[in-house]
DNA sequence: CGGGAACTTGATCTCGGTCAATATTGGTGG
DNA sequence: CCACCAATATTGACCGAGATCAAGTTCCCG
């Protein structure tokens, strides 16, 4: 899979492709997942939709490597996607899980990702030009100001990730992490019930600087505590959910949406 | 302390008390931090100033609480400050260390401060009032891109981090931070030999999640391998700043100025 | 100098990592 | 639909890095 090749389907395919993308409800489009607060007009919204194609990627596939030469950056149509950054010695750090509506492989050093970006589940997004995006952004100031809003988010975010692997031991991580996810499917509304993590143990881990077996043991801690149930090897149902915030130390701050990383 | 309190000298006092803000060389005027290309005009610099003030704070003050109303944000024009965020039982973790021409308290959960400030050192900064600054910023593209960068910068910086929290071990947590610490000081001039830390262990404990006393053992044992020299409790000599690099796992990636946070 | 805070050092304990089975699970083909 | 199998998760035993508790020791600032 090679990311630079050029993205997905001809021109007027991607357009009528890209259509259900602005106008379906449980869909977002670029614009409201941008906090914009109205929806781009019609010339503007044409511009930007040539900007960008749709693509596919199938679990585990990399969407972005780090250090490769950056050339467009994606939105999530369907799917999650994690954000990581890696060690020469195999130690990896899964630094965010986005969700559809969110952009990732926005950043870079000196037009080279900064982080990697690993399809979760089979995932859906479109591929914007980050050059054209950026010359598209400064000439429409509430676009530059939605961008500037994702991006506050995804850095509160961060700070809230450094605090629980900073700060907290194994069991209030995880619960962390069950509350996250949780908020996050349900604010895209993805969330079922049991909720789906799409990620396995090792993911997890790698999401929380804990190993395998720690996680899984901690999971099995909050099952005996009656907090939450397992469904299978990836459902989970919060049985508990003041419960679990409590010991996940989750805070009132809500998880805003569509972060930029 | 109160940072409701209108801030500082009146007016035209005020105006040229930040006049050495953007024309001393080892200073940085808000433009150059922001990585404009050009330094602002007179009339924008003009109404740009009107909107800040400049304040003192002294060590171990507090620049802005958690949770508090956010009036302004600061730019730093001297001194260290920390950006932290804190759990009811006391743990807390410091998500980034801030120099001159850095900004700080910039972001908020609905108005309110999502993060603590407190100075490392004697501080002076420039408090700007954040909804006039956002709304010039809306007239000002360019000046808009730089805020784009600066939280793009911070929020790759929190991605390292959390690799760092989540991955090294104690010592190479240390090793890393010395890097950090020497990059950002040498980058804002700053740096001397020895160099000055200006964090007691607890402080650099809070920041990568260790205790005071693993903190201390880590330069400890840096120190016996011959890579760093203690001066004093708070200066420290890199001796073998390849060898550091190594242990720290610190990449080429380079330390990107003016961050906000 | 003198005294209090900060740092270092040592002894012990604990949580989470590591290594090693064992058990589930979910996908596949008969 | 069921049996099988490879991948993943769970569980157990053990170990070690870092936390905790407790003295010393150094440093800095008046």
């Amino acid at each position: 899979m090679n990311f630079t090749v050029p993205p997905g389907p001809p021109r007027g395919v991607a357009f009528s492709g890209l259509k259900p993308f602005v106008s379906l409800p449980c869909d977002r489009c670029i614009g409201r997942s941008l906090n914009l607060c109205k929806p781009l007009d019609d010339a503007r919204l044409r511009r930007l939709l040539a900007l960008g194609g749709i693509r596919h990627w199938k679990r585990h596939e990399t969407l972005f490597r780090a250090g490769d030469p950056m050339a467009s950056f994606f939105k999530i149509r369907k799917g999650i996607v994690a954000v990581s950054r890696a060690l020469d010695d195999g130690r990896r750090q899964i630094v965010a899980v986005r969700a559809p509506g969110d952009c990732v492989g926005y950043l870079d050093n000196d037009g080279k990702y900064a982080f990697e970006g690993e399809a979760l589940t089979d995932v859906e997004a479109c591929a914007f030009d980050r050059r054209g995006f950026d010359s598209f952004a400064a000439d429409h100031p509430d676009l530059a100001a939605a961008v500037t809003e994702a991006l506050s988010s995804a850095l509160k975010q961060s700070g809230q990730a450094m605090l629980v692997l900073g700060q907290l031991n194994s069991t209030e991580r995880v619960a962390h992490f069950l509350c996250e996810i949780d908020a996050l499917y349900r604010d895209r509304h993805i969330a079922g019930t049991p909720l789906v993590l799409h990620m396995s143990r090792g993911e997890i881990g790698d999401y929380l600087g804990l190993t395998i077996e720690t996680v899984s043991r901690s999971m099995g801690k909050l099952k005996k505590r009656g907090i939450i149930g397992l469904v299978g090897t990836d459902g989970v149902v919060v049985l508990e959910g003041a419960k679990l915030r409590e010991v996940g130390k989750v805070g009132t701050a809500p998880v805003s949406a569509a972060a930029a990383f």
